[in-house]
DNA sequence: AATCGTCGTTCTT
DNA sequence: AAGAACGACGATT
């Protein structure tokens, strides 16, 4: 796994690539910035998916809609992880959908929570928009990269609901 | 506010 | 290999 350090306004995120492409992207950590080097010599193939990576993460992160992502492996995840981080990346920017929504679009209606958890589990915050799902009635509910980042990116696509 | 139903994942035997 | 515990939930009381 390459590792590699996208610079934002949002602070330095980290993203790891696997032979496949993109399998996880870490939130700007505040503290250590991790300095490992590389342990598969740079490729062409690894600078194209980074350039790629840091275009669509920079727009995501205004709250556009990317026009380009990197090839993402998903490979770690459960196949009931996979259905879920597949249906959260046709919510579109500015909407929302509840927990409850997604577990019926995967035709699973009874898994709310485990849909939940499914959520947490996404290895590629912000690309794949795993903030765009509320708890219902319009409540925050949770977020891995604390609520804050949640909100902020909500805000940026203009879908950060009234907090009651 | 407290409790229960639900279900995939993870942690313990 | 089971079984128990645990959630970024939702519905009921």
């Amino acid at each position: 796994m390459n590792t590699a350090l996208i610079q934002t306004a949002d602070g330095i995120f980290t993203a790891h690539f696997s032979g496949i492409g993109l399998a996880a992207l870490d939130f700007p950590s505040g503290k250590t910035v991790s300095r490992a080097a590389p342990d598969e010599p740079s490729s062409a193939q690894f600078n194209s998916w980074l350039r790629l990576t840091e275009r669509a993460l920079k727009q995501a992160l205004a709250g556009e809609t990317p026009d380009a992502l990197p090839p993402l492996d998903l490979s770690a995840g459960t196949e009931f992880q996979r259905c879920v981080w597949n249906a959260l990346r046709n919510i579109p920017s500015g909407r929302t959908r509840s927990y409850k929504e997604v577990a019926q679009s995967i035709k699973r209606p009874g898994a709310v929570r485990a849909v939940g958890q499914a959520c947490g589990a996404n290895p590629i915050p912000v690309v794949i928009p795993c903030h765009r799902v509320l708890a219902a009635g319009g409540k925050i509910g949770g977020f891995s990269g604390g609520l804050d980042w949640k909100r902020k990116l909500l805000s940026r696509e203009g879908a950060l609901p009234d907090s009651d």
